[in-house]
DNA sequence: TTGAAAGCGATACCAG
DNA sequence: CTGGTATCGCTTTCAA
């Protein structure tokens, strides 16, 4: 058997000695009722431990006041910025944050269809990759969905990021400035957008300034990732200024050049991407571009905003430019 | 405004030429429903994107499904983690998360009132200081609590930890092996009963390898402040041997012991708590203390079954041994 | 197996 | 200002 969890309305009521309208228009900001009645149904509330329920609400408006956060890979600690600062946001505006975690794509479809279910008011995906179906899933459950450095845009799907391109091509050009003449690139995985995109302007840039192409390594968002390819480009041929997809992948980086015997910035520069704490400490002291995560932050509530509004607007991209930190990684 | 945003079950009856009790009983698992009811149905349901909500249950069992995960400082790795494999496991026990990032207890009191009108069946608190009258305040709405690294424990408040005190006494141990004479503990803020204890365990066990009292310094779970704490350390007095609340600050107390002239280990040994990522980076190499997080997660939620079917437990305790990695900050 | 009808706990409109 | 009542979308008896 289970005992009953929460008092009602109508048992403060009864215990009160009011009818259960006047419980109601007590706990709603706006209503009309007198000083006395509103004392005793307080009184009478507080002694029974009363908290109105929010269900009965959602049941009628068809809002529940939920935006859920799907995420992938909180270890990146951009990532977990951004759920931080996105969590705080919401909160504020009086919403709720179901957070979603989730390792691929596939079961992306089964969190879809329970979303739904809870009548979630939005849906802001923080996934490093999103396919295109995948997207189509979410778009499909008429929720609003704004997703972050994934290019994807449809019917009521937006998204916002960080202009990759922009940066890698302002890391050619800091590169080039520091006179190196063997660019290369450690990627992240190949389906990443914000990856290819970076590298795109990286190539676009290199190629401006008079640069040969960068050669390639890499294949993961991670510290063994990017420590790994900066070994098999040491080991394949010259090179002086490395750009990495992002910090993490730009650590490893730094730290297998270093068991290579090269010293950074002298023999190498290194530039990453995200501009996470630890960029900044001692060890490693790393030239990176910051994301701007609460300008990324604001960007997809209001997207958010205007496609509730809107009512299946079309979907909509919007770039943040990235800001440039150097450091000794690349100082001359 | 606002245009309906879901079809009902009663829109899928009237287009699938059923009751409204026909569609309910194909959405429900055990129900009893011919297969050429259910196959109407479902086409019915299918052409107009049908999903049951799952409001109305809430409202008739009073169990949300949702549970609430108080965090701050999600920029520590260490609850980073916490978060994640806390959140898959409730995911797959059919639970949603509700994230509630919070920056201190004050806070803390409206996020419990409104947790209590969302119906919440269980809130984790994964705040690395939780005040008693907070957890009080968390009490009193009825709900489970289960609180990680926090030895509050009151009707229906529960607490998981690493066994701080034993890691204490083990750091000790260590370091008294490794033949140090000068300890010292680079503690976190004032107020967080895990670094208290593990200051306590490590005093006990310097006493008993006959090691003198451990001076200590510091006040803050962060970076710089492990970096404050070192320098002061350095300056007022000797050290060959620090044992530091987290791996944050033992990576600023590394990163300033450098830039102080200290070689490590040869000059001074560090050993840090919570074995994240970043302890194995090449640049650092730091010995440290595995929470063990999946035994912590796996040992709240049994607590929170426990809580929910006693209905108003007494509260208890849990400590998981930690594990320690060591590595090149502590080797002879 | 089916359909009709009674709730679940609030809000909001209604007449008094 | 107050109390009565319809309503939201389901699940769950209860009869047929």
């Amino acid at each position: 058997m289970v005992s009953k969890r929460y008092p009602t309305s109508i048992e403060v009521a009864r215990l009160a000695g009011v009818s259960q309208s006047a419980v109601s228009r007590t706990f709603t900001p706006g209503a009309s009722v007198s000083a006395r009645t509103r004392d005793k149904v307080l009184a009478a509330a507080d002694s029974l431990g009363f908290r109105p329920s929010l269900i009965p609400k959602i049941m009628l408006t068809d809002r529940s006041g939920l935006v859920a956060l799907v995420v992938g890979g909180l270890e990146n600690a951009f990532y977990a910025r951004v759920v931080q600062i996105l969590a705080a946001r919401l909160r504020e505006a009086g919403n709720q944050v179901l957070l979603v975690p989730v390792d691929s794509d596939y079961t992306l479809d089964a969190v879809a269809a329970r979303l739904a279910q809870y009548r979630v008011d939005a849906i802001v995906s923080a996934l490093a990759v999103l396919s295109r179906d995948a997207a189509e899933t979410l778009s499909a459950s008429r929720i609003p969905v704004v997703s972050f450095n994934t290019p994807v845009t449809a019917a009521r799907v937006g998204s916002v990021g960080s202009d990759n391109a922009l940066g890698g091509w302002q890391a050619a050009a800091l590169l080039h400035a520091r006179g190196i003449r063997h660019p290369a690139f450690v990627a992240g995985p190949a389906d990443s957008p914000a990856s290819t995109e970076r590298l795109t302007g990286f190539r676009d840039g290199l190629r401006a300034a008079g640069l040969p192409e960068p050669r390639v390594a890499g294949s993961a968002y991670t510290y063994d990732g990017g420590a790994e390819a900066a070994t098999q480009l040491c080991t394949e041929g010259a090179v002086d200024g490395i750009f990495c997809a992002n910090d993490l992948c730009a650590l490893g980086t730094i730290d297998a050049l270093r068991r290579a015997g090269r010293r950074i910035p002298d023999d190498v520069r290194v530039i990453g991407y995200d501009d996470t704490p630890a960029a900044s400490w001692g060890g490693y002291d790393l030239t990176s571009f910051d994301q701007d995560v609460p300008a990324l932050v604001e960007a997809a509530l209001a997207m958010i905003d205007r496609m509730a509004a809107e009512d299946a607007g079309a979907g909509e991209r919007e770039l943040i430019p990235p800001r440039l930190t150097e450091r000794g990684s690349t100082r001359s």
